[in-house]
RNA sequence: UGCCUCGUGGUGUAAUGGUAGCACAACUGACUCUGGAUCAGUUUGUCUAGGUUCGAGUCCUAGCGAGGCAGCCA
């Protein structure tokens, strides 16, 4: 695009002041912030808020943001997750925070060291952009960005340097086995045998003080040796946890004496079959925040209450570098649809929609493949701010954001969704002429193309009314309307079919309102887009809608009920030749109708371009004036 | 009736003791070879009650309301 946009001022907000006020006391080298994604289902628009939230900050700060898997239920999880996952953070970062992506050298694992004495586990990132992964974006999908050299240095990858992946929690299983082992060394821990239902009877309830487990006061060396055994596969799943010693009658349930690991005979995406044990998320993230030197580990509102519990683990270790400390916001809501991967993995097993792609999802995927520019993406996620205050986030905010980029970026053209044909009976029907069409009035640099014009065109059905209302400003019997790019037309004779269906329309044109015509300036109220009979090509138009019928489909009952029955509906279009070449990496607009981008589905490698088989997914609809009057109307 | 957190137009978000502003939505109008875009304008708000203060959305007290927490999920 050459249109120069301002940069908006940078987001401010509670936690961008707390990190600003750290950077101005100089209380980190550096900051380092993380997105820990679980891989057990496809990112979505409300990590979209995260993921700018925490990359924003490295951006703003001059620091970095780790990419990391937080997999420690191996029951749950799957590489196909982390593979999309890794893919879905690149694509919305790219050309925006990609030089802050902390990444790691593929198999490495914490280095031990000491600090000021002390045992240490630490495993810096490579902060770069240009990374290679077994995962390559699909042609065109990484936009123009180009590759910088890493500059020279400690982190530089260096020529043939290993392959670079995200950190995974699991990757650190040695060392949070080993925390584990200190705090039950230092009485912090016990192996308890409780069974899963008297673990849940002990904990009492959130008015009710939980009762010490009969296993709470065993010995030092008893626990050591049933967490060794528990380890080596002594014992069955759900046999025995090792859980911290705090406080079962503490107001705060987290504190009452949590579970920390607990037995899964299950093999693992990332680590296979080398561990039966597995620490849970209280245990294992607030270590792996250590591990990787993070300093703001931000998430959100719902762990309120485990920071006591994230604190108090870190501060019973004695750890030797500065401790991570937790911060937490409100996620994003979108009205018209649902962020819960509980719930998006119906939609996919149910086949609801055609899978976590479908550009119907508010995955990031579904979103990508819908058109819509990671630069909307994140001026929505930034632009609704960062609070704790629980809201829902009107879905047309997201719509103006991508309707805000998009008629910046696209290029105009012209076609029809629902065609009607048009005979103009003073031109001859062998006449052809190439006619001048503007690619973007939002930037003269895109420049113009031709679009061929004949007799015989199709306009879309929507643009004639037989018995049209007040304020119908298209065609109407013996009424006058302008075709875009071409002539003024008027509408003589309506011929319909046995069934009184309407099949053509014949019309004469004024010859001399072509643009730059005697009579081009006539002020026509309408002006309507159409296609040339003659050279119009098809492709398959999806036509896509909310997914959701409702503002708040999770608010109550089942979401499924309110599913809208139209969110799809495939049409095929009759679109000007041009289309034959249309790329994926560009926008269109059809124009007056809405933004349009190529599918995946389509087929446009043939060498003969009338071969080409175009899909397009329309991203979203123009705002529709008429469709609100009309409404009124009736 | 435990603990934590949060209450600013319809929605989201600013104002850090000093004119309640911005965006979206809605509604007018202008302009337009996209009923798009653009431009101009209008409507709508500090949960309640006390208190401190020259002055309170902001500080204090009490109330009311909303959300989160009782997985060997994250």
């Amino acid at each position: 695009m050459s249109n120069e946009t301002t940069p908006p001022p940078p987001p401010s907000d509670f936690i961008r002041d707390i990190v600003r006020e750290h950077v101005a006391a100089r209380k980190y080298p550096k900051i380092v912030t993380r997105f820990p994604p679980e891989p057990n289902g496809y990112l979505h628009i409300g990590h979209a808020k995260s993921i700018c939230l925490n990359f924003g900050i490295a951006r703003e700060f001059n620091g970095q943001c780790n990419l990391r898997m937080d997999d420690t239920n191996p029951a749950k999880e799957d590489v196909e997750y982390v593979d999309s996952i890794i893919q879905d953070v690149e694509w919305l970062i790219d050309g925006w925070a990609d030089d802050k992506l902390g990444f790691k050298p593929a198999g490495k694992t914490p280095e031990p060291q000491t600090v000021n004495g002390k045992p240490d586990f630490y495993l810096p990132a490579v902060v770069g952009k240009a990374t290679p992964h077994p995962n390559p974006l699909p042609q065109g999908a990484r936009g123009s960005s180009t590759s910088s050299p890493l500059p020279s240095g400690g982190e530089d990858q260096g020529e043939g340097a290993s392959r670079l992946e995200p950190f995974y929690a699991s990757d650190y299983f040695d060392q949070i086995y080993a925390w584990a082992i200190e705090l039950i060394r230092r009485g912090k821990a016990y192996v308890c045998d409780l069974s899963p239902e008297d673990t849940d009877r002990y904990r009492g309830s959130p008015d009710k003080p939980g009762t010490d487990s009969p296993f709470r006061n065993r010995s030092i060396d008893e626990s050591l040796d049933l967490f060794v055994r528990m380890k080596n596969g002594e014992f069955p799943d759900g046999k025995c946890t090792l859980r911290a010693k705090i406080d079962m009658a503490s107001p705060n349930i987290w504190m009452r004496d949590p579970v920390l690991y607990r037995i899964r005979h299950t093999a693992h995406h990332h680590t296979g079959d080398k561990w039966c044990i597995y620490a849970m998320y209280d245990f294992a993230h607030c270590l792996s925040d250590y591990i990787e030197g993070v300093t703001h580990s931000i998430c959100t509102l719902e762990f309120e209450v485990h920071r006591p519990l994230y604190d108090w683990i870190l501060e019973n270790l004695d750890l030797p570098r500065p401790l991570p400390h937790q911060y937490e916001f409100a996620k994003l809501i979108p009205t018209y649809t649902i962020v819960s991967k509980r719930k998006l993995i119906q939609l996919v097993n149910d086949k609801v929609v055609s899978g976590w792609d479908d550009p119907r999802m508010p995955t990031i995927s579904g979103i990508r493949r819908r058109g819509v520019p990671a630069e909307a993406v994140r001026a929505f996620a930034i632009g609704v701010g960062v609070t704790k205050f629980n809201s829902v986030t009107d879905m047309a905010v997201f719509d103006h954001a991508i309707r805000e980029d998009l008629n910046r970026r696209a290029l105009r053209r012209l076609a029809v969704l629902r065609p009607l044909k048009v005979v103009i009976t003073n031109i001859d029907p062998h006449h052809c002429e190439d006619l001048d069409a503007v690619n973007n009035p939002e930037d003269p640099s895109a420049g113009t193309r031709k679009v061929p014009f004949g007799n015989t065109l199709y306009i879309e059905q929507d643009d004639f009314m037989e018995n049209p209302p007040p304020k119908f400003f298209r065609l109407k019997p013996g009424g006058e309307v302008r075709l875009k790019y071409a002539y003024i037309i008027k509408c003589d004779e309506v011929i319909k079919d046995a069934g009184g269906k309407i099949v053509e329309l014949r019309c004469t044109a004024d010859l001399g309102s072509k643009t730059g015509g005697p009579t081009s300036s006539r002020k026509i109220k309408g002006t309507i887009h159409w296609v040339s009979a003659a050279h119009a090509i098809d492709a398959e138009v999806r036509l896509y809608d909310r997914l959701f019928t409702v503002s708040e489909p999770d608010a109550e009952g089942d979401f499924k009920t309110h599913l809208n029955p139209h969110s799809l509906e495939v049409v095929t279009a009759l679109c000007e030749p041009s289309l034959a070449y249309a790329r994926p990496e560009l926008r269109y607009q059809f124009e007056r109708l809405g933004y349009f981008t190529l599918d995946p589905d389509s087929k446009m490698d043939p060498p003969r371009p009338s071969d080409h088989k175009p899909v397009f997914n329309r991203t979203i609809t123009l705002k529709d004036t008429w469709a609100k009057i009309e409404g009124k109307q009736k």
